[in-house]
DNA sequence: CACATGACTGACT
DNA sequence: AAGTCAGCCATGT
């Protein structure tokens, strides 16, 4: 299966935009969605967390979780917790799958953009 | 082609 | 406050 060439548009800025988020934060699906204009299709974010396995570089999909700083998307990595553990090293405190201090952590993408 | 599912979210009850 | 519904849209059956 490919990707077409219409949604490499989509797939790009989501990519870019996380590779955007600083060491030490976390964004959610919906703060992605929303920065493309287009915050309804958050799942279509997460549809292209899943596409970012195709990617060779480092890729820090763990730090995308869900509104509630959940870690719904940790069973997609390589290891039901390497997602929590990426985390953790990056000094974030997980519990229940949901990370402490979220709204500490979190890290909007209109902050790089506004200026 | 129709229906169900999913790394989601916001609104409504 | 907690549960339900409705948008979203690609993919799988």
């Amino acid at each position: 299966m490919k990707i077409s060439e219409k949604h490499k548009d989509f797939f790009d800025s989501v990519f870019e935009i996380v590779r955007l988020i600083p060491e030490g934060r976390v964004t959610s699906y919906g703060a992605i969605a929303k920065c493309l204009g287009t915050p309804k299709s958050s799942r279509m974010v997460g549809w292209a967390m899943n596409a970012s396995h195709k990617l060779e570089d480092p890729f820090p999909a763990h730090r995308v979780v869900n509104r509630n700083g959940l870690l719904t998307g940790k069973m997609h990595f390589s290891s039901p917790t390497a997602m929590q553990e990426k985390l953790e090293a990056e000094g974030h405190v997980i519990e229940n799958d949901q990370i402490i201090g979220y709204a500490q952590v979190f890290w909007d993408p209109k902050d790089e953009l506004i200026f």
